[in-house]
RNA sequence: GCCGCCUUAGCUCAGUUGGUUAGAGCGCUAGAUUGUGGAUCUAGAGGUCCCCGGUUCAAAUCUGGGAGGCGGUACCA
């Protein structure tokens, strides 16, 4: 074959924002998927699947030609030019499904979802725009049980997934609260909606910045080490005060605060019914500082946070923070049917998720390949296949090397897959009926400790030879030590 | 979006004041070893020096613009 013109090889090259996942991931992927079902159906939740594609309008957003181009989401037109988008959420689809099917839902719905979402903004570290998510939503429930509920289910699945008690904690606050908040401070009304937006933004800020850094975007604002400078709430000195006072004082003294008094209610029932369950302060906490999204949480918010420190392959130390959260949404379904229906939800970052579990799980062992069967004579193939087979009907994990290379090679190719043995038959064990069975592991700790050349080539460490007859027997009984 | 750093082989990176045919290590392929993973040695394959323009006898190197990557920040349903 003659060279192709370089000039028009594509580069291979990924997708900005988006990763393969390669073998030993997935299986941990669907490791913590299982762990996470197993909960999610404990509580009752009915699983469903949503595609990954809906109509724009019903996502909610804004077509991309028009006045915010693209927000975040990735769109195109279909055939008859109507706007599609990738879902950047699972609840959007939910909302959808349930306006769609409402007349024949029981009442509350409670069903729980996976899958990858979608989200067409510059990715940095640990952020993509392709990731997992787990939701359990409650719909048509408006009392502070199912929110309660929800946060028990956040704190049952960390430690199903293995998080200590200690090592996480569940934060719940009220959206309720900042509403109260800002209405003292007479930021009600149309005119101040893109200041109450700074505020709330500021707030979420608080645990990164501090109470300086928050104050400096209550007031006029802030530059970051970076040069750039974020413009304020341009609150004044006293509404700023009362801004942070609020963060400083505990929840449960605002109770008189006329304000806020619906929200402190609603959260002090749910802290009540949380401990009835046996979920106290160091699981599920007040904390009126969560402020999560900013655009449809009506009432409880929450957010589960992990609270441990590791350090990264550099040796920094990081802290995960939020890895999940949810809240109550009343209004989501009503865009569709004018029906007001309640409904709160919790979702698992997956992918973080994951990312964080990595870092304090023992690295776990890379799992033992297939069984390879050496090709030493191309005309017995039909043989190796059989043997090959027979090893699969065993149940045993195993192949045949299908490439053209020496046995050298073959050697190397079972080791970089890393099986536990190879079956080699040249024609001197078919003579004898044999095979030989030579232990890749057993023979690498043996390797380790030969220096010369020729004394390597003689031993032919942890190799042994059986009959045909007792191939799988003793395959599996190697296997098995290996497992161990 | 804003700020900073970076871009030379599949990967990690050298490349002198601008000067012949652009290098190394790792990885890959093969041989030394009719049929044995590691180590060692040998050979081979692999390059639009990110792109476009400018300066120059001469540009990977200097210069202008652009693109891409990384990090911070902003946004985050």
């Amino acid at each position: 074959m003659s060279k192709v013109n370089t000039s028009t090889r594509p580069e291979a090259r990924l997708a900005k924002g988006f990763r393969d996942i390669e073998a030993a991931e997935l299986r941990g992927l669907n490791d913590m998927t299982g762990k996470i079902r197993e909960v999610y159906e404990r509580y009752g939740f009915e699983a469903l699947e949503t595609p990954a594609i809906e109509y724009t309008d019903a996502l909610g957003k804004f077509l991309p030609d028009q006045d915010r181009p693209n927000a975040g989401v990735f769109s195109f037109q279909d055939e008859d030019e109507q706007w599609m988008s990738l879902r950047y959420d699972l609840t959007a689809p939910l909302a959808r499904y349930v306006a769609q099917n409402f007349q024949f839902l029981p009442k509350p719905f409670r069903r729980y979802a996976f899958g990858n979402v979608y989200r067409n903004e510059k990715p940095g570290p640990g952020r993509f725009r392709q990731f997992m998510q787990f939701d359990a939503d409650t719909v048509g429930a408006e009392g502070v049980a199912a929110d309660a509920e929800m946060c028990m289910l956040a704190a049952d699945t960390l430690e199903a997934l293995g998080v200590k008690r200690g090592d996480y904690v569940i934060k719940v606050s009220s959206r309720k609260l900042l509403d109260g908040l800002l209405s003292a401070a007479g930021l009600d009304g149309e005119e101040n909606a893109g200041r109450r937006l700074t505020v709330l933004r500021a707030v979420d800020k608080l645990d990164r910045l501090g109470i300086e850094g928050v104050s400096q975007l209550l007031g006029k604002g802030r530059k970051d080490e970076s040069g750039d400078f974020t413009k304020g709430a341009d609150l004044t000195p006293a509404q700023t005060m009362e801004v942070i006072g609020f963060l400083e004082r505990p929840i449960a003294s605002n109770a008189d605060n006329p304000a806020f008094k619906s929200g402190v209610d609603d959260l002090l029932k749910l802290k009540e019914i949380c401990a009835a369950a046996g979920y106290e302060e160091n699981r599920i906490r007040l904390d009126q500082t969560v402020v999560r999204g900013l655009e449809y949480y009506t009432g409880p918010v929450l957010e589960a946070e992990l609270t441990f420190e590791v350090k990264d392959d550099d040796g920094k130390p990081v802290r995960f923070g939020s890895v999940g959260g949810g809240g109550r949404y009343d209004d989501l379904v009503a865009r569709f049917t004018g029906e007001k229906v309640p409904a709160t939800g919790f979702s698992i970052g997956v992918s973080r998720l994951q990312a964080a579990l990595s870092l304090i799980g023992d690295k776990k062992a890379k799992a033992l390949g297939p069984v390879v069967v050496l090709v030493m004579d191309k005309a017995e193939i039909a043989t190796y296949q059989k043997m090959t087979q027979a090893l699969r009907n065993a149940g045993i994990r195993a192949e045949m090397y299908l490439g053209s290379s020496g046995m050298k090679a073959q050697m190397k190719y079972a080791d970089k897959r890393n099986s536990p043995c190879v079956i080699i038959q040249g024609s001197d064990e078919r003579a004898k009926g044999e095979v030989t069975i030579k232990d890749l592991i057993e023979g690498a700790k043996a390797a380790a400790a030969i220096k010369d050349n020729k004394e390597w080539k003689e031993a032919r460490p942890a190799q042994f030879s059986v009959s045909e007859a007792n191939l799988i027997q003793e395959v599996h009984k190697l296997i098995k030590r290996h497992e161990a």
